[in-house]
DNA sequence: GTGAAAGCGCTAACAT
DNA sequence: ATGTTAGCGCTTTCAC
């Protein structure tokens, strides 16, 4: 197809032989146009296939109508899970996305993404990285010279900041009270590194319902995994080193309990039964595991549509009381999903 | 913080005692501002924490150096790995993204959001959706409106539409002859849903792979799944009634190729002697399979990237020769990665 | 009901 | 080296 430059309010204007304004008018759903002018305005724009131009009316109106999201480690399925939920909730909603993803979950240089969301207009900013290290640290010196409202997933609580995670703490009290429920009582921990946010209160979670029960744990106890497989494999190994009597053990993601499932099958250890396995995640697979895999599941397409949510709530609520800096706070409750991987005590 | 109006080219001339064109050059780069004076400006820009505004700039200039893209399926590993290079490239090249997911495989209602695209004045789209059923069949009577470059992924071949794909019919292939170079003949196959044209591929890449080596197909050499573990189990239970003498199966994904290792195991048959098993995807969880998996790698960060290039070459050749409509297809070529769950024919 | 004028924040083209 | 003018495509305000 030819692609001459594509019309414009004008060139609808000229044929409909109104002004712009008219025109305005009737793309913007306004009454006060003649039916007749206006039927005969539709018509002119859907043969010139007329578009307004966003950007035009973007400029005009002071109103972008987007928001930017940033994310990390797409390659797993959490965060492209949350992603599915802020999209269709943006969508929902009507606002459009700018999408950047930041290539390693470290990454100190901030200010040019926010430089460049800002520069577009952004109306507000979902910030969708994971706490680990010090990489949330920037928000200190830097939060609150952003001109707009933002959000952040999976972030330890902070003063004046907006945050939206899900309660990894609730989800590791869930597992390990449940495996206390069946009998256990030397119940180890596989966890994620612990430069983690997520990985650290997964670990409280275990420690604190261990304590609960008259339990003291003790760092012979855990093993600190990087999340993939290979390194449950590696903990887990470590773990029948030093805490030999353990007969449960909660761990900290599907993919490295997969390994654990795998290992104690290779060495002739029974699960459940000799040994009972909890892990975090849920994803499709851990059901097929062998045993099946009781888990924890986490409702990341919640999360996502939450932090959409609260982050439009903020932009409407500072448009309309001008000045103000709006914030919420808020948990998505994880759920126990009891498979085959622990039983009772024998 | 206050969020007075944020600071326009003109704040930062009029602080600077000079015209906005001469910021105009400053933010640009330009060389023709006298050293002092550039230097003036940027302290200005600096203190007043000014950023020029793209919309503006983009209205200006009519150029967005923005794209569109819509993808299908966030939830599975595979589109977001593609999300994942998409993002990687655009950055790298400069453009900035428009995301959006299709809450179903199967929307035929495409015209909203070809229409939302282009309003913002993208440049270029991509339409990350596999193709399933008829999904793909509006192409036919819109494309070629569609004032920008637009490259489908995953797609079937068409005449003068871009497309990006992995070469599935390769994979599938290798996957086969592996088999038979292992001295396996009796090789049945687990298909995803045949609506989809990815399986319709792998399945043909199978069947003449056998057929070049003298072996027939027949429809009880294949079940069909639809990717999910759960569907794999049925499908090779379904197998193994119709096709007992079977010993190999190529599964079109590693999802159902875990339900086969799973149930080859509680039905004593032994993987990889009596049966051997390929995979497909390489999820990482697959090498932590028993045994791990051989499987069909597909570099899906590498689609990513190729389909951004490809469309920003698109881009700039239109702009540059004016009319033209630029098309290009490429495919990805998979990689065959051997582990334990196949062996020798003995 | 419709139109004219001004302006959103920036850049291109042409002065000086 | 810097300024002036006009314009990108639309909306707002105020007239008529």
């Amino acid at each position: 197809m030819g692609k001459m430059a594509r019309p414009t309010i004008y060139e609808v204007a000229r044929e409909a032989g109104v002004s712009r304004q008219t025109v305005s008018r009737v793309i913007n759903n306004r009454p006060d146009v003649a039916p007749e002018t206006r039927e005969r305005i539709l018509r002119i724009i859907s043969e010139l296939d007329y578009r307004p131009s966003a950007i035009a009316r973007s400029l005009s109106k002071q109103r972008s109508y987007n928001f930017g999201l940033l994310t990390a480690g797409l390659k797993y399925i959490g965060p492209s899970t949350t992603l599915s939920g802020i999209a269709k909730k943006a969508e929902e909603l009507g606002y459009g996305i700018y999408f950047k993803e930041l290539p390693t979950w470290n990454s100190n240089n901030i200010q040019p993404i926010l430089d460049w969301f800002l520069a577009r207009q952004v109306e507000g900013i979902i910030w969708a990285v994971p706490e680990v290290g010090d990489n949330h640290d920037w928000l200190r010196s830097v939060a609150d010279s952003i001109p707009v409202p933002i959000i952040f997933l999976t972030t330890a609580k902070r003063a004046n900041i907006s945050i939206v995670s899900v309660d990894n703490y609730a989800g590791a009290r869930m597992a390990t009270e449940h495996l206390l429920s069946v009998g256990r009582r030397k119940i180890g921990h596989i966890s994620g590194p612990m430069d983690w946010w997520e990985s650290r209160e997964r670990r409280q979670g275990w420690q604190d319902a261990l304590r609960e029960a008259g339990i003291e744990s003790d760092p012979h106890m855990v093993a600190e995994g990087n999340w993939s497989s290979k390194s449950g494999k590696r903990a887990f190994a470590q773990l029948m080193e030093t805490f030999p009597e353990m007969d449960a053990v909660f761990v900290a993601n599907d993919q490295m309990a997969l390994s654990v499932l795998q290992t104690a099958f290779e060495s002739n250890i029974d699960v459940p039964d000799q040994l009972s396995v909890v892990g975090f995640d849920n994803i499709p697979e851990s059901e097929f595991f062998s045993p099946p895999l009781t888990t924890v599941y986490q409702n990341l397409v919640e999360l996502g549509c939450t932090a959409v949510e609260e982050l439009v709530w903020m932009i409407e609520t500072d448009k309309a009381k001008g000045d103000r800096q709006s914030v919420k706070y808020s948990k998505i409750q994880p759920e126990l999903i009891i498979r085959k991987s622990t039983s009772p005590k024998t």
